[in-house]
DNA sequence: GGGAAAACT
């Protein structure tokens, strides 16, 4: 059976029209004087920033930069910032903003000779890329004048004016530095995807800039929700909008709504195409297809691809309020999503881009924007950074978009079973520690609390594990064998100790890729835990916490180990029943230990570290603790 | 006896 498809109108219908009154604008530009006219025609020779002269290779840089789409709009965007202290830009894939809009305000008079920008991004890898990039087109060396900031890599330095920056380490440094008092300008950019960080940044900025009159705020979005973020910031702040250049897509819809997304997408594209192309140069004939996640929805661009098939879904989290579990859903995706998607064919050169639904239901079902992350989160985590940086008043904070008051006092309750806060609300030294590492509460709790069990080393492994992808790799051909390479490493107390010795055993082989192969461990979830587990070691060591193990061969060796466990976890605890079903202590609920734990029995007493909902209650990575145990370290209205 | 996200600190 094939598809019928439907053709629509292109979505950039006004594209022909819009290139060409941009040619005759550029033309009509470069004759006239644009910002610093002069001075843009006959660059200085002396590049201000590190007082070199400028290679050829700048002049070359400079000349397609000035095609970019922002620089049209380059004064304009001058005089908005001079005269205001925060402005909004609304610019579409392919404008040049994230690389452009920051090199201009480094151009904006009023910030002195030496202003510091920073800029965030959703992701490291967009972080790194545009810092690379702008180095290249400032003429500068990434991690001097221009660089960037990510968990587990800086670069940058004391001469550095312009700093990428992920938006969840704006935020870490806005714990250390709450009025972010190194910074003339704050650049957020991609505010449409918001993420929880870009959320509490939102929230923290404005009253920053109350108390800050000279720090100026840009914020960016490929796409509007102008009214939205206006009335947020006052109404005062004024919207700029640059068109992106793109090419045009045509999209292309289902006649009758699809029921197996998945085998659609491979008939589409094995079949609707045209054949692909010849080899290039010896390489192999054909076409290269490229799986994605949702990575390429966000602004990095895969070269070449002009063919796009959107089935229409994602996975994405929610979060139970009542069961108090956040969960990942199979849900349809938004418009927002879905242009996106699109626009991803139409980047190189015009492109097609097959929807797997029907065009009535991209324009009646689909919502127009997701729902923002914090609104979908268990805020545990976020609530403790929100003290950390002075948020007494949850109820009056000013969040765009205000979580559920519910989800909220889940959060209080568990910071303050934890001992995060005082009578008061307050944090207390506890609390303080516990905000620096960047880890769920629980975990945070256990490792601050493992040195009096003398086991923190062990402690840091297990969270490190624990905060990385799962290890243990299952490949459909070579599922016997994969099993049996785990059951080599189980405990049978539990899975926190299983992870205890795939990390061990992965130590004493010298972290050797091809050993990790040969056992069915994935080399990339160790590199990782590896890394979280020296940041972690690090902050313990900065708050004098003792790095220390309990002896091997003592048996209180792993009974140390689990009463730190259950001194963070004692709220994610099951008890088996007389049915053999295990109910959950604080919410109720009826599970069942996945069938991948490493024990051997049924304990009465599990500790858990998620709950997961498939085809049916799964409480996953389990291990055995003793009732009495957790009564030693539970506050007693957690166990009623 | 099972089912897989992305990103961030």
């Amino acid at each position: 059976m094939g598809t019928e498809w439907k053709r629509k109108v292109s979505l950039f219908g006004a594209f022909d029209d819009y290139e060409a009154s941009l040619s005759a604008l550029s033309t009509k530009l470069s004759r006239a004087s644009i910002s610093g006219g002069a001075a843009a025609a006959n660059p200085p020779r002396i590049n201000r920033w590190n007082r070199r002269p400028y290679s050829a290779r700048y002049l070359k840089l400079l000349k397609k930069r000035r095609a970019l789409p922002v620089w049209q709009q380059k004064d304009e965007f001058l005089r908005a910032l001079r005269d205001n202290q925060t402005l909004i830009l609304v610019g579409e894939t392919g404008c040049g903003k994230t690389t452009q809009i920051p090199q201009f305000v480094l151009e904006a008079e009023g910030l002195g000779d030496r202003p510091v920008v920073a800029c965030t991004q959703p992701s490291r890898i967009t972080a790194m890329l545009a810092a690379r990039h702008v180095a290249q087109e400032m003429d500068v060396t990434v991690g001097y004048e221009v660089g960037y900031s990510v968990r587990f890599e800086h670069c940058w330095s004391r001469k550095t004016v312009l700093k990428y920056l992920t938006d969840g380490m704006l935020l870490r440094e806005a714990m250390a530095d709450p009025l972010l008092e190194k910074y003339n300008v704050i650049i957020l950019d991609e505010v449409h995807d918001r993420t929880l960080a870009t959320d509490v940044l939102f929230a923290h900025l404005k009253e920053v800039l109350k108390k800050r009159p000279g720090l100026k705020l840009v914020v960016m979005s490929a796409y509007l929700e102008a009214e939205k973020f206006q009335g947020y910031f006052s109404g005062a702040a004024p919207l700029m909008k640059v068109h992106g250049r793109l090419h045009p897509v045509d999209i292309f819809y289902t006649q009758k709504p699809e029921r197996d997304y998945l085998e659609a997408a491979i008939r589409t594209a094995l079949k609707v195409f045209e054949p692909g192309p010849p080899s290039l140069r010896g390489g192999p004939p054909g076409r290269k297809i490229v799986v994605s996640t949702n990575i390429a929805e966000t602004s990095l661009t895969i070269d070449g691809i002009v063919y796009v098939i959107d089935p229409g879904f994602t996975k994405h989290k929610v979060y139970n309020l009542r069961i108090r579990v956040e969960s990942l859903l199979v849900s349809p995706i938004c418009k927002g999503s879905a242009n996106q998607r699109a626009d991803c064919a139409g980047r190189t050169r015009p492109g097609k881009c097959f929807r797997l639904y029907t065009d009535k239901s991209f324009n009646e079902d689909l919502q127009p924007q997701t729902y923002p992350e914090i609104l979908r989160s268990n805020l545990a985590y976020t609530v403790l950074i929100l003290k950390k940086l002075g948020v007494d008043d949850l109820v009056h904070f000013d969040f765009m978009d205000y979580p559920a008051p519910e989800t909220l006092m889940r959060a209080l309750e568990v910071l303050n079973y934890l001992g995060a806060f005082d009578d008061e609300g307050n944090l207390t030294p506890l609390g303080e520690m516990m905000s620096e590492f960047p880890l769920d509460p629980q975990m945070s709790k256990m490792l601050v609390i493992s040195s009096k069990y003398n086991c923190s080393n062990e402690i840091a492994t297990i969270a490190a594990m624990l905060s990385a992808q799962n290890c243990f790799l299952r490949p459909r051909e070579a599922r016997k064998a994969a099993g049996e390479a785990r059951v080599r490493f189980g405990h049978i107390d539990g899975d926190h100790l299983t992870l205890l010795n795939v990390y061990h055993a992965y130590k004493q082989n010298d972290e050797d890729p091809q050993w990790c192969y040969d056992h069915f461990i994935n080399a990339r979830a160790l590199k990782y835990a590896d890394n979280v587990r020296r940041q972690l070691v690090g902050i313990m060591t900065r708050f004098g916490l003792k790095m220390c193990s309990p002896n091997f061969n003592s048996s209180a060796y792993y009974a140390n180990i689990i009463k730190a466990l259950a001194a963070g976890y004692f709220m994610q605890v099951a008890l088996l029943e007389q049915n053999g079903h295990y109910r959950t202590v604080k919410n109720n609920q009826i599970v069942d230990l996945h069938p991948s734990n490493s024990m051997y029995h049924k304990p009465e007493w599990v500790i858990f570290d998620e709950f997961v909902l498939t085809t049916r209650n799964f409480i996953r990575t389990v291990t055995d603790v003793r009732g009495k145990w957790l009564i030693d370290v539970a506050p007693q209205s957690t166990l009623l």
